[in-house]
DNA sequence: TGACTAAAGGATAAGAAAGTCCTTTAAGCG
DNA sequence: CGCTTAAAGGACTTTCTTATCCTTTAGTCA
């Protein structure tokens, strides 16, 4: 549905979101936690950093911050960085003559799903995302504080770049 | 949005649903018709035959039909024969945790308009397809009647045959 | 300044999807 | 039967997406 560095770039943002203000995160911490291959991810970061989506930071103490506020950025802006014009402009199916002349009955209705999908997209931001799964988390059992993956991730806090 | 398969196979048997009952069509005259190119063609109606959704001939005169009344098929089931389930089923940003423990805000939202797709492509029948095909073909100008296009196809009645 | 850290960015590899080619099988026709 | 036609089907190539690797650039800190 959407493509691979699509839903990478959305999770990515979203864990800045949940981060305190202020905070950098670097690539290797995003990629811990969303689980994406980290030189991936850094593609991905550095893709969003042109978009102006994010800010980076190099050298000790660096790494990555959104660049405007979390509910600013809505999932269409973020999908539109990483693949251009979506592939949902034209006719289902892809059909030259069909999308020049309107030719297919599914045109009408396709049009419709296609702009509540673009709504979906434009209407959901990074802060609902990053809202939603704080909540979600805080419900697991257990509750939020401390469970074995934040002692790990403390233990973690050495310093391990992009490289790796 | 649909696998390129998908949307070939939709086009091959909307162009049958098109035929007057009893005629057989050629993967090259199916293909010609609809763009595609004839030895892929050939794949994806071999897949459509054995999906049981049409019927095949070989030999002199022979070629293909559809196995069920144009209007039993819609487009799920096409675009299943294809692609097997549709890849419409999981969390719209593939995040593991997430499809497990339904974190992410976008699971409602997104269940929704993923049946209403579903939902769009179950009523869709190939012979709604080609029914509005043909209409809209009749509305272009000149009409329907000997454009050059279907000159040219009666030339091409000679037989040519998939391995080309 | 030099050692270290982390992002920037290009080159390349791995894998999947799309498309081609060629041989085989089956049917019709003289 | 032998020739022709057309689908069946496997092997292969191309292309695109996804992912990795490695070098460079730009910061921090002692």
């Amino acid at each position: 549905m959407l493509s691979r560095p699509s839903t990478y770039a959305i999770r990515a943002l979203t864990y800045l979101a949940m981060q305190p203000p202020g905070k950098l995160s670097g690539s290797r911490e995003i990629a811990d936690h969303e689980q994406i291959p980290n030189s991936y991810v850094c593609k991905i970061l550095l893709e969003l950093r042109r978009k102006r989506l994010l800010r980076s930071y190099k050298g000790i103490g660096g790494g990555y911050e959104l660049a405007l506020p979390a509910d600013k950025i809505n999932l269409l802006m973020v999908v539109r960085s990483m693949e251009g014009e979506l592939a949902l402009t034209e006719c289902i199916l892809q059909d030259q003559q069909c999308s020049a002349r309107g030719q297919c009955s599914l045109h009408d209705s396709w049009a419709e799903l296609r702009n509540q999908l673009l709504h979906f997209l434009e209407t959901q931001t990074v802060a609902d995302l990053a809202r939603t799964k704080k909540t979600r988390l805080g419900e697991l059992p257990g509750g939020r504080s401390q469970g074995p993956r934040d002692q790990i991730d403390q233990m973690n806090h050495l310093s391990i770049n992009c490289r790796t």
